[in-house]
RNA sequence: GGAGAGGUGGCAGAGUGGUCGAAUGUACCUGACUCGAAAUCAGGCGAUGUCGCAAGGCAUCCGUGGGUUCGAAUCCCACCCUCUCCGCCA
């Protein structure tokens, strides 16, 4: 949510900067909501303030023991034009509210100014793809292996579902593992378990209600109430701190959490139908760091580079990406994408997404630390894949792979398969 | 699921219809004392919104949502959450 006194006090310029990422802020619509809320405010505020003060008195007469009838009708003058004042009100706001909250958020000026992913910009690259004489994709390589099933996961669930098996499976989990001690250990983020299912008010918190309920996996309850299953970790992790005002000394805060999640991925039917790349379940590594303010470009980097740390450990080759203003999810200020090669499609295809979304998210949890005023004031969020497992599963199998069909292990992961150096090999 | 207790400021904890946004303690900030710190003493110290050039004013907020009343932290209704005991359970 953006900061409405910026809207107040430059709309011109929060359209200019919207504009950017293709949007078209209806400027006249908002002035005239802030026409009719400044209005009714200021004039229901008054009726109470009115209210108030001829009620203290009444108070104050029958504590003396005085006839207080004169000002008792005087206020219940007040009380049709009080009730229609809050009754219009409580009409506004939500209005007023629900305009804000499907604002983006401002894309940073060091944002490449674009219209779609062709406006990306290349940052770098890292390692160099291994030549593969007629490179097989993960499916042909899992399936052969018997180690990834896709019947399967149809059979049991639907499409976009799959079924690991065996040393695949193992290859899976040890990717996880090793994610979480590399982040752990060597670049200071605390481990965390979260809920899998979180409510309303939580995917209010990082953007993704009330404008893409549709991407979600919802569960409704028998009292009427409904759960949603997270699309990222990202969702229960920054919870964490809604509704808090932290003291100035724990930030930053930085957590790691090892989750599923959950994505509908309605309106890309078609799209990556084939393998792991886009499924309605899929594990990922999340980072996620709670900053003051003044060091969150600081810490986008640093974030982007712990997640650049796990490819380069596993030997992948990859390159960053800068996502331009019209490529951005809705609550990003800026977005580097991490892409990983993947030798059958012959392109790097994105395996992490790391952003800093300033206070957009802070605002609208009420996230805050006390500065040095003493101050509560917004803190700023950022998160980012470290991996997503899924995907750099099929990145280690595509790259990983031998001409027999055999997948060599990552030297950097050995260690949690028992020692294995390949699986499939005679 | 059943029975009981409870949800008040950063924390603890008073407050059962009228100057209560809320005693007190603690934490925190400022000052005094001190070479410095601790202790002690004095003062300050909730959030959000809104109006205003400003000084400052006003509104709202005591788990959430309704209701009663001129007036609600306080009374009524519903719900949520926490704790204790019982039942069930990986």
């Amino acid at each position: 949510m953006l900061d409405i006194q910026l809207l107040r006090s430059n709309l011109p310029l929060v359209a200019e900067r919207l504009a950017l990422r293709g949007m078209t802020l209806n400027t006249a619509a908002f002035e005239a909501l802030e026409a009719e809320r400044k209005r009714l405010q200021v004039h229901t505020q008054d009726l109470q303030a009115k209210r108030n003060t001829l009620s203290k008195q009444i108070g104050m007469l029958k504590g003396k023991g005085e006839d207080a009838s004169a000002v008792m009708a005087e206020v219940a003058g007040l009380g049709d034009a009080l009730k229609a004042g809050e009754a219009a009100l409580a009409e506004l706001m939500p209005r007023f509210d629900t305009f804000l909250e499907l604002i983006p958020n401002l894309p940073h000026e060091s944002v490449p100014t674009g219209r779609d992913e062709t406006g990306n910009v290349e940052i770098l690259r890292w390692g160099t793809p291994r030549a593969i004489a007629a490179p097989r994709d993960h499916v042909d390589l899992g399936t052969a292996l018997g180690g990834l099933d896709f019947e399967a996961g149809v059979k049991i669930s639907g499409s976009r579902f799959t079924v690991m098996k065996g040393q695949i499976a193992r290859l899976h989990r040890a990717l996880t593992q090793f994610m979480l001690d590399l982040h752990t250990t060597e670049h200071g983020y605390t481990e965390v378990y979260t809920p899998y299912l979180v409510n309303p008010e939580s995917m209010f918190g990082t953007g993704q209600l009330p404008k893409f309920e549709e991407d979600l996996f919802m569960v409704p309850r028998s009292d009427g109430s409904r759960l949603y299953l997270i699309p990222t970790a990202e969702v229960p992790v920054t919870n964490l701190v809604r509704g808090e005002i932290l003291a100035s000394d724990v930030l930053p805060l930085k957590f790691v959490a090892h989750t599923p999640c959950f994505r509908s991925e309605a309106g890309s039917y078609g799209k990556d139908t084939r393998g792991m790349i886009r499924q309605h379940q899929f594990d990922k590594v999340e980072l996620v760091q709670m900053v003051r303010p003044d060091q969150s470009w600081d810490a986008l980097e640093q974030l982007t580079g712990h997640a650049e740390a796990v490819l380069q450990k596993l030997e992948l080759p990859y390159r960053k990406v800068a996502l331009c203003t019209g490529d951005m999810g809705f609550s990003a200020a800026k977005t580097y994408d991490l892409e990983v090669w993947l030798p059958a499609q012959n392109t790097y295809r994105e395996i992490s997404s790391c952003s800093n979304f300033e206070s957009f998210q802070a605002r609208r949890m009420q996230a805050r630390f006390r500065n040095e005023k003493n101050k509560p004031e917004l803190l700023h969020t950022l998160n980012g894949s470290g991996l997503a497992v899924g995907r750099t599963l099929v990145a280690v199998l595509e790259n990983y792979q031998n001409e027999d069909g055999s997948i060599t292990v990552p030297a950097a992961l050995r260690g949690y398969m028992g020692g294995t150096e390949k699986i499939g090999a005679a």
